[in-house]
DNA sequence: GACTATACGGAACGATGGTTCCGTTTGTCA
DNA sequence: TGACAAACGGAACCATCGTTCCGTATAGTC
């Protein structure tokens, strides 16, 4: 279980605990930087999510070594929620169902968001996210859901889940563009047909 | 028939034509953006393109007022070449064909050149890109390219334009992530698929 | 060949934005 | 309550990049 905001709310192991001012910043930090991102994207300065935050720029600072790794952090903890939800979806009498549920449940997740896929996808963001663990950890809980959708004989046989990804990606990252025409579920619907096998396709 | 590079090569109407130099020099500029922008993304520093066009930035600026109308002048030409192969398909035997065969070229193209559909979209851009003329030329030779596909039964009926060029958008840019897994056309595979109708569906 | 308008190069400018530094404030503990 | 380490704020620093300016070079013309 890894620990997203990178320090240990209460006393532990070696390091002592943060001081009480200290861990009410990181929280609004973090609260601030993830509405900040989400609808301005991430380009905005960090000024303005230390305003956002109430805080100062050096105390942001001294809680994230970068603006990078405070987008990481972020990013992190959106993963693993969404990594949560997949997991609970895996065990379903219909797989086909739980498969195709939860790609519907990340686009809306992320047009929200629309910092997330973007970040993940690296486009059009300057450094190069690292998440590795997380994004991996997410591959894996998609991975599950294809196979056995797969096997339930309600997805074609023929794809991976980094295409999966790769097609909700896409579809949430066309979506920002073309803001009114071309609603995201309009598109999701379209590659969920192009899933399903042809037997199954409506 | 618009002027994509915004200058007349030899003399025309009212403004003296250009010296022997300053048409070389516009050209190279416009190759050189046209290479870097592709291989770099739309952030490349303006000094990179100068440089690769043997050319100093004040040379680039005369011929471009800014970098975005440097852009839009690739941009808006790359456009006319689509339309143009657009046009060409439309009178065909098989429209379903046709419409397919045409989503192909645009991925191929689009794969090769990045900054491309980034920019149409506007994901992950500072500046807004206009080339509005150009873009809806686009829009309506794929919604011409559509219709007929439709009237022909290799399409279905529940689609527009705007969500077919958001699919292959969005496509291209999930492309550009995750590189070696998930490649371009199996992405496209699927939403074409996707986009058959039932009948048709193989 | 000389003259001039045109074009050139690239140093300098200004804006933006990430990061650091340090004088001041504040929580914690005795 | 006094002392000290921990944390704070935000001005200043530095790098990047788009754009401008101006002294120099050159194509075109007589």
């Amino acid at each position: 279980m890894s620990n997203t905001t990178g320090c240990e709310g209460i006393s532990e192991g070696g390091a002592r605990p943060l001081r009480a001012d200290a861990q009410r910043n990181r929280l609004r930090v973090l609260e601030a930087a993830e509405a900040v991102f989400a609808s301005e994207g991430i380009s905005v300065p960090v000024d303005v999510i230390a305003e956002k935050a109430g805080v100062g720029v050096g105390t942001l600072y001294r809680h994230f070594p970068t603006k990078e790794k405070l987008f990481e952090a972020i990013l992190i903890q959106r993963l693993e929620e969404l990594v949560a939800d997949a997991r609970g979806r895996l065990g379903s009498d219909d797989p086909g169902a739980a498969f195709f549920g939860f790609l519907h449940h990340l686009v809306d997740e992320v047009v929200l968001k629309r910092d997330f896929i973007l970040a993940m996808s690296g486009a059009g963001v300057e450094f190069e996210v690292v998440a590795a663990d997380a994004k991996e950890d997410l591959q894996n809980a998609v991975a599950d859901l294809l196979r056995a959708a797969q096997a339930a004989g309600a997805v074609r046989d023929d794809v991976s889940g980094a295409v999966v990804l790769s097609l909700v990606g896409g579809t949430c990252m066309a979506a920002e563009g073309h803001h009114q025409e071309a609603a995201p579920l309009d598109l999701l619907q379209i590659i969920c047909d192009g899933l399903r096998t042809a037997e199954t396709s409506s």
